[in-house]
DNA sequence: GATCGTCGGTACGTTAGCGCACCAACAGGC
DNA sequence: GCCTGTTGGTGCGCTAACGTACCGACGATC
């Protein structure tokens, strides 16, 4: 399934008119991600932007005393390094590889010029930026009101959204960071969530039984940012030579 | 203290070069904003602008069982309905006046406009937005991580930053709704407060009496946030011919 | 096959916050 | 004055999640 890589993958890069898409692609290059890598650190000002394909990056938020949350997610249909066509160059964030796969990358002053051109990839970036918003407010609300089990949901489901497979490679310890919890509290859910036999999970691998069945547990909060990502995001491409996909069109002001 | 209204005292327009503030002063209505008012709802598609001078605004979710959480606080230092030039012109959430006070409206066709030209105010606007995104993230993290009381502190210093006075004019029970707590809790918390003589609550009234010992009180989160907004929004106008409020300053932080 | 580190499961006391109920203090209107 | 609605303070039982501790199961390695 990744034997065959290309930018197209990545669904920002593949909304892009040809135009757009032939200038960057000779400078696209590509990655391999592997699990645990930290793609910037806090504060740190950036040189590239990744666009990921098969691999999965979470936004985290370190405290002083150690403890984390993760702030968004971020997969194949959009790009890591916002805050540098934003204009603040830093974010007081950190980027961790969650699930190991590719990605490619371009250089920060490529992406700032293209941005600047203030063309379709200006309009695509900018509501992909506005979809992280609203991932990221609504992290906020479930972190304030739902349980670990729901929030466990929630996150399987994103995650599954952005992979082409039914299997996470993943453990309990990892998914504790991310939402912020005790580890204990990640078995508890899951333990359920197994004996109820929507999951199963063996030393680091998770895998998906029954996708319904965890949409009928999760929480609001899924649905709302799922629904504004199909909204805001064009999942086919706006008019470049159709590789074999279906119609196009679907652009909208 | 009002007596004076000022497109001026909202940062964002302060900021702008001569030309820009010029092409857009005509066109700035000043509308009083009353406590309570919604600017807009939830998924609904924006006429206006608004550029909050003395009032404050929050940036509200409420869940399906009618429990909300907010999400974002904008006062003098921003604006409402960024989704406007994001390019989704609507988001999921909702904005309710939460300290009553002044502000400036503005068609949105005529920021959207100003947005597409590609100069100073796109820059503006797009840097408040990052700005902003830290302010959710840390929202985010606040909410998975720290005490009510802590939040209250964060709370109270986040609307202390966007008045010009040191009284807040606020119910319990609000407070809660932007927390997304219970208003029990906010009563103890508070209580602890004014015990410790930080504040003094009366019926809607909060004095606040140390605001050094409010600081010392609250979560790394209140720093992140107004360190990140100090850096990406400029506080002094860029170069204006500066008009005749008394000294051009009074906007404070 | 024995060893060791990683990963996940379980238990137990503690705590923060919830839901509920109730009441006191106060403000405004009559 | 009196009444009524609003606001804030308190108590109590309950639950979810925490911190801590421990242990078993598995995988890799020697």
């Amino acid at each position: 399934m990744s034997i065959l890589n290309s930018p197209m993958q990545n669904h920002l890069l593949a909304a892009l008119p040809a135009a757009e898409y032939e200038r960057l692609a000779p400078h696209l290059e590509l990655v391999t991600m592997p699990l645990g890598q930290v793609l910037y650190e806090s504060g740190e000002r950036l040189q590239q932007v990744y666009f990921p394909t098969s691999s999965i990056v979470s936004l985290l938020y370190v405290m002083e005393d150690g403890a984390s949350a993760e702030i968004a997610v971020v997969g194949n249909e959009g790009i890591l390094g916002i805050s540098l066509f934003m204009g603040g160059n830093t974010t007081p964030s950190r980027a961790v590889v969650q699930s190991e796969g590719h990605g490619y990358r371009l250089q920060a002053q490529l992406l700032k010029h293209e941005f600047h051109r203030a063309g379709p990839m200006q309009r695509l970036l900018l509501r992909y930026t506005q979809a992280l918003i609203t991932q990221m407010s609504q992290t906020a609300v479930c972190n304030r009101h739902h349980s670990v089990e729901q929030q466990l949901c929630r996150w399987l489901l994103w995650s599954l959204d952005r992979l082409s497979s039914d299997e996470l490679i993943m453990t309990q310890e990892l998914i504790a960071n991310m939402l912020g919890v005790r580890r204990e509290g990640v078995t508890v859910a899951a333990g359920k969530l197994q004996r109820a036999g929507l999951i199963n999970y063996h030393r680091g691998h998770i895998k998906v039984l029954d996708r319904p069945g965890l949409e009928t547990r999760v929480c609001e909060c899924y649905h709302v940012v799922k629904t504004e990502f199909d909204r805001l995001i064009p999942d086919v491409p706006q008019g470049k030579p159709v590789h074999s996909l279906r119609t196009h069109g679907q652009s909208d002001g």
